[in-house]
DNA sequence: GTTTAGCACTCGAAAGAAAAGAGTGCTAAA
DNA sequence: TTTAGCACTCTTTTCTTTCGAGTGCTAAAC
């Protein structure tokens, strides 16, 4: 059954105003918005509570949106807001000044310290990524540097050492053996096939070809890892509903602790929100969680998501977000050079 | 003055009691203890009142440590403890399984789940170091890798492209230009002579060339940057002294935004201590904050915090710390290949 | 001279009581 | 369908009271 027009309104009314009071709203307050008189929407809230969209946290108490109700909100009677030039201006330079040459890692704090509430960044993992190139540079008697590029066209190096002593030859040979061998396999294949080598090999010379396929293997796992990173936790003891200590202390060890666990929703738009119960996580309850994704570049996408109560300001941070989110893939799109963008090499 | 053996006695009972109950502790639990009687413990109280080493929040409660008394009981009474077994284990297994390959930025996670307080880790930052070598490896017809050695045998690289077409002799150019003009220099004289050679150049070539002194010049810087990382800051919300939420909140943002302030003491010892009132910085005054630093090789040396309430178990924290930061500088000594120990490249 | 028993006193914390106030649900009239 | 009116419910706030741990001081005991 669709809601009347007016119930909407008032939904709505009381969703806002619950929002930036934190406070039970009641009916007088909206009698005076709507002008009509309080009994009238005395009679509203009633049904709307039976209908599921709002409750009362005591006989006494003025009415505060249900989950059920922040969800048809969102849905359908949030304003869709976008950034103030302002705000644009703001997001802007953050991202100007602070990612520069920066970790992607941070873009987590960017967002925390643009909507003020704790954030999460979580960098895709590319498990399909390869090893595209072997280099090794001879630094002395018994040293060289190796040199792995992936196939997606970043590089590492190292700086190996053996008790074996390399000449340019030799060390040519290891790089052919590499290159022939060792790329364009995922990380089970190297193993796979480092093994198959071990007796064809004069034992010195495989301790050295393992130590350096292991380095490289090393590189593609931390390039499959999907590392999270939260931040701006304190924010939430700023909020009403976080004056308790102990449940700020669950939502920031969860933060802290658990946050593999924060949600990562195969996305299909561009923002994602979901509602307290909504939140598979037990200790995410009653949080929100809005969720961006950016794109990296070489069809990665990179994720960033904001949590806080459910009393959330949604149409800000779904503002700030999306902004903040499709600046970044402008950032990546614009083509910065790779160098630039990787992160903490 | 020498305070009386009874008095030490009494002081070192009274901060020991006060580190683990957090209530202000009364004349008749010590009278107890010693043998002798409340009033004997009361006039003792008194006079370590007027000494300063004790204080009593109001005319009828018992009495809590100054800063002072704290002082005298880490310089004298303290029982220098060392890590039992299971602890020594404990940590060594942390140690072990967490910091396998991993950052050393992580070293503050770690110490702050041994020690259950909030911890901060200071990676040294390297202002000498310079770049001992540059190679670079043809990919394309555009393209080339840029490998930068520097001084403490750490190799970075990064894929660079440039319009212009770079042959192998061009490259080797390039490189014996930067190999004779740009190695073992300061980033200001890198700069410097960079600015010198702008035209004597081609522009194009110049171009490159800039980009790559560029790239080794954010390589030494980011070495020379203190980063400092900070984590478990939650652990505060488990205190007596933090159940208020704004004290919290205060110690959380400064954790959070002003880390940068933490106390990175110009060592002599191997931890040092500093109580409430003796941290310079404001938002400190009420906390005390044990350091230890440890060494990573080649000179350099890392550096541990944690910090905690003026009530803090130094002697468990001072114990615990120590014997994590030798582990780890055994850890380095051991001679780790650098692969392994760098962070995060 | 030091220690101890005794006792009145202080002050915060906890418990209880009372008042205030915001908001409700229901009924009956407009 | 809306609204005014009113009794009722609960929380919040405030004020008092009580309780008790701990003190400081004095005078006696060791």
């Amino acid at each position: 059954m669709e809601l009347s027009e007016r119930k909407k309104q008032i939904l709505k009314a009381v969703v806002e105003h619950y929002i930036d009071s934190a406070e039970p709203v009641g009916s007088k307050l909206l009698a005076q918005e709507l002008g009509v008189s309080s009994a009238t929407v005395r009679n509203e809230f009633a049904e709307l509570c039976d209908l599921g969209y709002l409750e009362q946290p005591h006989t006494s108490a003025g009415r505060v949106p249900s989950p059920q109700g922040y969800r048809l909100y969102v849905n359908e009677l949030m304003e869709h807001r976008s950034v103030s030039a302002e705000e644009a201006e703001g997001i802007d330079e953050t991202l100007r000044s602070k990612l520069m040459g920066g970790a992607i890692t941070n873009a987590g704090q960017l967002v925390s310290s643009i909507v003020h509430y704790p954030a999460y960044s979580v960098t895709a993992g590319n498990a399909g990524l390869t090893v595209e190139r072997f280099e090794l540079i001879p630094v002395d008697a018994t040293g060289f540097i190796t040199v792995v590029m992936t196939d997606d066209k970043n590089v590492k190096s190292q700086l190996q050492s053996s008790a074996l002593q390399f000449d340019a030859e030799r060390l040519s040979d290891l790089k052919n053996l590499l290159n022939t061998h060792f790329t364009h396999k995922s990380r089970a294949e190297m193993s796979e096939h480092l093994m198959s080598v071990s007796d064809q090999l004069p034992p010195e010379l495989f301790l050295v070809l393992s130590k350096t396929v292991e380095y490289a293997a090393g590189i593609l796992d931390a390039a499959s890892r999907r590392d999270v990173v939260t931040t701006g936790a304190s924010e939430i003891l700023k909020m009403p509903e976080y004056r308790d200590v102990d449940k700020a202390h669950e939502l920031m060890t969860f933060l802290a602790d658990n946050k593999e666990q924060l949600p990562v929703p195969e996305g299909d738009g561009p923002v994602q929100i979901l509602i307290g119960p909504e939140n598979v996580d037990h200790a995410l309850r009653d949080t929100s969680v809005v969720v961006a994704s950016y794109d990296i570049g070489d069809g990665m996408r990179g994720l960033i998501g904001v949590v806080g109560p459910t009393r959330m300001d949604y149409a800000t941070v779904t503002a700030r977000l999306s902004y903040f989110a499709e600046s970044l893939t402008k950032m990546f799109g614009k083509g910065l050079p790779p160098g630039q963008i990787e992160d903490n090499t």
